[in-house]
DNA sequence: TTATTAAATTAGGTACGCCTAATTATTTTA
DNA sequence: TAAAATAATTAGGCGTACCTAATTTAATAA
């Protein structure tokens, strides 16, 4: 069994290097993990150790297959887990991933995966994010960002990349939910803010930095035509 | 908010000392917490820095009422997971245990309140324990322990004291259930060891180790007509 | 009541997870 | 490419939670 701490850097390493893909550098472990950078080299140094992590001094990390194994089976029990307080104990989806944070810990196999049975096996979170199978398989969607989109693009909505709950009760606030369909109408040159129309309907102005944090999904034209489930924008 | 090792030590301490009664001395922390006497001392230090118990060297400790309401709470929140896992996720009341006092620890009052509906406000767990109310209210059985009857005497078996797996499974494997009628038939000079009739059917013999660790109600000779509620033995 | 035994405490050590300040690498940019 | 800026690492510290061994305190028996 692994510490609480050696699974939340495991965890914050492989959200941040995008599925293991790409090196991290202490810097951000640091800004993410909001701790010291030198207690960051330290822990790095510990992980090599214990071949969870590949560490090259002063360029960064990748993760080993252990550790990535470790980090996508955190990963699962804290969806699992923000699946089940959203369905089950009513939650509202921006203040789950603060109790996840913790329930994510718990060393108990038997106890995910029926919980996972409970809730039917959910393939997504209620923000959108995969939910790895109890053999660590999963969908990845490599969607873009709404902030990558051009003038006159449609999408749709599929995931929030930030977590935290002051972003997604403002992503809340703006109006959006995921599953919306958007239509980019204007892009802002001075700072890239975007203009866009909600469900063919509100118009409101995002912010680049907002745009930057919402995950979308570009069907071509098929959003224009298709009914989209609001309430279960996973299937 | 305190950490995992105050909060485990002060349910230890709690219930040990039988709900706050008793003065408890650091051998017998130390052998229930599987940790040694002198890392006991330094902590008892701590927690008395802190006012959670009143400590006095050499003699022992004693929960203050702040510690006594953390420890409640704790308690609170293990037996209500241990019931959600025993009524909800189908798991064994043997197996429990182990799991709950990983989730006894995780910090949401929202998080346990709305389990606590889910389930129905229950007043006891699946080992016959009270549940604390929100407020930290219980009702408090004082039963006897089954080593305590004579022979002849009438019994209903309400819980156990001892929550380890190995208890719980040896106990169940005797053919023994939390809402069973016993009749002490015999009671073996030599050892303490006992004679018993479970449900007025099988006789079968319980070690005094054991039947230590019965907890029973005697309701006079109520037992020989009532009906008994075997599924349901906490209402 | 004193000697013996048992229990509790103190002293001193390890590992972890964090910190700040000083040093060394790496990148920028002039 | 050399100087300046930025980032990473090392050195040295602190608090917590454990440990063993030595000492002190309390309980028991002669």
């Amino acid at each position: 069994m692994h510490t609480l701490s050696e699974e939340n850097y495991l965890k914050v390493i492989y959200k941040l290097s995008d599925g293991g893909s790409e090196r991290i550098v202490t810097g951000e472990l640091a800004a993410a993990l909001k701790i010291n950078a030198a207690s960051v080299t330290e822990k790095m140094q510990r992980l090599a150790d214990k071949k969870l992590i590949n560490y090259e001094k002063s360029k960064g990390v990748t993760l080993t297959k252990t550790g990535m194994s470790i980090a996508v089976r955190v990963l699962r029990k804290h969806r699992i887990w923000e699946t089940f307080l959203v369905k089950y104990l009513a939650f509202g989806w921006e203040e789950v991933d603060e109790i996840a944070e913790q329930l994510e810990h718990i060393h108990s196999d038997k106890l995910i995966e029926k919980i996972d049975k409970l809730l039917g096996y959910p393939r997504f979170d209620p923000h959108g994010d995969p939910i790895p199978d109890s053999k660590g398989r999963f969908r990845k969607p490599c969607f873009k960002s709404l902030s990558e989109l051009f003038e006159n693009d449609f999408c749709r909505i599929t995931g929030v990349k930030e977590d935290s709950e002051a972003f997604v009760t403002y992503f809340s606030k703006l109006g959006l939910s995921i599953g919306d369909t958007i239509e980019v109408k204007e892009i802002e040159k001075y700072n890239q803010s975007l203009l866009v129309k909600i469900n063919r309907k509100k118009q409101i102005h995002i912010g680049n930095d907002v745009a930057r944090n919402i995950l979308i999904t570009q069907n071509d034209k098929c959003c224009v035509f298709g009914e989209i489930d609001k309430t279960c924008p996973m299937e």
